[in-house]
DNA sequence: ACCATGACGTTTC
DNA sequence: CGAAACGCCATGG
């Protein structure tokens, strides 16, 4: 993949990392939500794909952060274990049954509206 | 340019 | 209420 800057242009998926690494610990947002503050609400496709691709990025992308807008730990399967997702937003706080988060709403945080 | 993929989201059945 | 079908769009081959 392109990877990174090659000329001025940020790529898509290094907007989303970003946006990602801005999620505040103990908190989660909806794969639509990044791709709504992104500009392109219908993308949220590629915000998941971005986070595939997640692991070929420098620091670390708290993708642990992201889920889809039920709150459910979808992507947890690419984390190398399926319990990694789950046991790294337990260690932050959230209370997690079968995949699902516990007062996701509580723990929603909408870049467009707080990262504003 | 065309086709396949994908950790989503909405609608339909 | 659950599953499937569609829509959506960036990226790679």
């Amino acid at each position: 993949m392109k990877n990174q800057i090659r000329h001025k242009e940020i790529s898509f998926f290094d907007k989303v990392y970003q946006v990602v690494r801005l999620i505040p610990k103990g908190k989660v947002t909806s794969y639509g939500a990044i791709a709504k503050y992104l500009g392109a609400a219908r993308s949220a496709r590629m915000v998941g794909w971005a986070m595939n691709n997640s692991h070929v990025c420098k620091p670390h992308v708290p993708a642990q952060r992201v889920v889809n807008r039920m709150g459910l730990l979808t992507g947890k399967q690419h984390f190398g274990t399926p319990n990694m997702m789950q046991k790294l937003l337990e260690n932050e706080g959230i209370k997690i049954k079968d995949n699902q988060i516990q007062n996701f709403e509580k723990h929603f945080w909408d870049p467009s509206k707080e990262l504003l």
